[in-house]
Parts: structure tokens; C-alpha cells; sequence
DNA sequence: ATGTAC
């Protein structure tokens, strides 16, 4: 573990794995992380026990290369992981209340409240604003059922949790990339100068999202949210004048980043221990890392006759608001690895420390639109 | 992951 070894092909990057022997990891994650070693310029990859396949290349891992890879970072530039303090006690967050009232967060942002948001950020476009979008994304109130020294929230605390990124915004810059670009782009050339001002926009951008839709779900929930840490996980970044990938692998955001479980596991925040390993690039998993792919998971769960009321309420008495049936199931818990064993092996690693535990109590994720099932 | 088109 977090042994550094190289490659069993001439100039292939050097490979950092953070992970025990008992961790689940699919061959072709592994494979995957193989094959983008051996891509030109790549110098070093650090893997996370959360580590899955991606379309690209592995989900759950950092590269450092000297050549930019648009396509490592993927369409949703900028996606992240924020966590905020709520100014609210458990006992008063009555939970079918709640629920209701964050479905709000399915509607689009109020124009004025786009427009004020556009111009006190500098962003360009509205491109969805202010909503999280499908797939893995979500808006989670958790309570805090254990806190560490050292930890910014109290045991008892309710915090907000928001995963989010760039929706339209990342994803224009994203489909815009000119290919062919398997060979990835010169850093002088004129089209990594461009990708990279593109990329940083959308990188702001969906910071922005993270706080505007924080701050929607505590007006609905008559509370106020406070900035924790903001971690994203998809992005590009200049390290000593190469260039920092990150594929669901977490920048720590003074020393914190959360850890998704999810809907039926805890959430963990981390402190993480950035100088002590450049092994890890700098990075931390960010969640437990998808343990089935999506079409695999219809297969799995069989949904009885009571259908999707079924998985609203969850085993600890959570609620989850997601009406799209397919993403239900896709999103289900069991397609998740287990979280604690991921803490435990970054733990072990010496890469963070867990210093406060999270129960999900209501997760938003979609409402029903016309049309789906 | 997204918006749009089928």
C-alpha cells in the first residue's frame, strides 16, 4: 500500500496504488489505470481505493502528466463535493416537511437570481444554474453522529452536503474540444492555452453552483449554511509546470474533504494530510466509488410492487426524493463499495483521518418530470 | 454529465 512501482513498460508512469489487497477493485479499473500510464508525457498516477472504470480512463485517481488530457477530466469540469454547517437542531427538522420542501431545488433558479449570481460572480452563461443535475449528484442533509478533535462540526450538528459541477456549463467546454485528442494537447499549444481559460471558467463556475444551491436549500429549510469546505474532484490543475488531473479524486480544501457513503452508509468528513505524501498527488478519494456500473444495477435490484416508495425511506429512517425510477436503482446502495473500508484504507495509508461521521437524513435528488417513469 | 434530438 502507497508504494510507488513502475510500470512494466519503458517510459510508462509510475503508479501509486492506496489501496489494501481486500479492497474491491475491478480488473478493468486496474487495466484501465495500465493503459493511461503508458499514454505520452504521463509521469506518475496515484489510485484511490475508490477507484472504478470510466469512459476514459479510471474514476477514483490523480495524474500528473506532462501534457494536457481533456478527456481524463471529463464533461463535468469542476464537479465537487461542498459541505455546509446548518443553523438548525435535529429535532426541528421534521423530516416529510423538509422533503417537501426541497423539491424547490428541482425548479430552476428564479431569472433575477440567475442574473444577480452571472453578474456578482463574473460568469458567462446560466447554462442551469443553481440545480445539481442527474447521474450521481445530489443534495444531502446528514447529521452528525460523531465528531473528532479537530473536527469544525459538533456531534449533534446538521449539515447540507452538496455534489455537484458545471452542468451545461463544463459540458459545452467539454464537447467543444476539437478532436482528435488522444494524444492529448501540448501545454504551449494555442489549443491547451484555450481549454485551459475554458476549464478554469467552468471550474468557477461550478464552485458558484455548490454555493447557490446551498443556499436555496437552507432558505427552504429556514436555516442558514455555512461553508465547511469545498473539495472538487474533476479538474486540472499546474503543479511545478506540469499538469495535476484529478478523475474523482478530491483536492482537499484547507486540509478537509468530504467522503460520500451513501443513502444507506455514512458520509465521513476527512483531514487530510497534503504535505506528507505527494506519492497521492495531493488527493484523497472522494466517495466509496461505484462497485456496479449503472446497467448492471437493474439486474440487481428488484423492485417489489410498492415500487420506488420502497427505497424513499431509507434502513436508518432517511428519506430520499428521487421520482426517476432507473436512477433509483442505478443510485441505489448497493452499487456502492463500502465506505468504511475505503476511510480504512486511506486511514492505513496515512493519507487522512475520519473526524466526523455524517447520517444521511434526507437526500435530494430529482422530482418526477412529465414523461419519465 | 449534459442538452438536444429522435
Amino acid at each position: 500500500m502507497g508504494n510507488s512501482h513502475q510500470g512494466g513498460v519503458a517510459h510508462a508512469a509510475t503508479v501509486s496504488k492506496f489501496y489494501s489487497q481486500t479492497a474491491w477493485i475491478e480488473g478493468r479499473a486496474e487495466d484501465q489505470l495500465t493503459h493511461v500510464s503508458n499514454w505520452p508525457g504521463m509521469k506518475h498516477i496515484a489510485a484511490f481505493p475508490d477507484l472504478h472504470p470510466g469512459r476514459h480512463g479510471p474514476v477514483g485517481a490523480a495524474f500528473l502528466a506532462d501534457r494536457l488530457y481533456p478527456q481524463l477530466i471529463g464533461p463535468d469540469i469542476g464537479c465537487g463535493m461542498a459541505l455546509f454547517a446548518l443553523d438548525l437542531s435535529p429535532r426541528r427538522l421534521k423530516l416529510d416537511k423538509a422533503a417537501r420542501r426541497l423539491r424547490v431545488l428541482q425548479e430552476p433558479l428564479p431569472e433575477d437570481l440567475v442574473q444577480d449570481a452571472l453578474v456578482a460572480n463574473g460568469l458567462a452563461r446560466p447554462d442551469g444554474l443553481g440545480t445539481i443535475g442527474g447521474g450521481n449528484h445530489f443534495c444531502e442533509v446528514l447529521e452528525v453522529t460523531a465528531s473528532e478533535a479537530g473536527s469544525p462540526i459538533a456531534k449533534g450538528a446538521l449539515c447540507l452536503l452538496v455534489h455537484t459541477g458545471s452542468r451545461g456549463h463544463g459540458a459545452r467546454v467539454y464537447n467543444a474540444v476539437d478532436e482528435p485528442w488522444k494524444e492529448g494537447f501540448d501545454p504551449g499549444s494555442a489549443a491547451a492555452l484555450d481549454y485551459r481559460e475554458l476549464h478554469d471558467a467552468a471550474q468557477h463556475w461550478a464552485n458558484v453552483n455548490r454555493l447557490l444551491i446551498a443556499e436555496r436549500a437552507a432558505e427552504a429549510l429556514s436555516s442558514d449554511a455555512a461553508l465547511i469546505c469545498d473539495a472538487p474532484h474533476n479538474h486540472l490543475e499546474e503543479v511545478d509546470g506540469l499538469w495535476l488531473h484529478r478523475k474523482g479524486a478530491a483536492a482537499p480544501d484547507h486540509g478537509l474533504a468530504p467522503l460520500a457513503g451513501s443513502r444507506e452508509a455514512p458520509s465521513f468528513l476527512l483531514k487530510v494530510r497534503e504535505t506528507a505524501t505527494p506519492d497521492a498527488l495531493w488527493s484523497v478519494s472522494h466517495g466509496a466509488g461505484r462497485k456496479y456500473d449503472r446497467a448492471s444495477m437493474h439486474g440487481r435490484i428488484k423492485l417489489n410492487r410498492s415500487g420506488l416508495a420502497a427505497m424513499e425511506r431509507t434502513a436508518q429512517g432517511g428519506r430520499v426524493i428521487c421520482e426517476n425510477r432507473d436512477l433509483m436503482i442505478e443510485e441505489a446502495g448497493a452499487a456502492y463499495k463500502d465506505v468504511t473500508s475505503v476511510a480504512a484504507d486511506l486511514e492505513d495509508a496515512g493519507l487522512a483521518a475520519r473526524i466526523a461521521t455524517l447520517k444521511p437524513r434526507i437526500t435530494f435528488k430529482c422530482t418526477r418530470k412529465e414523461g419519465q417513469s
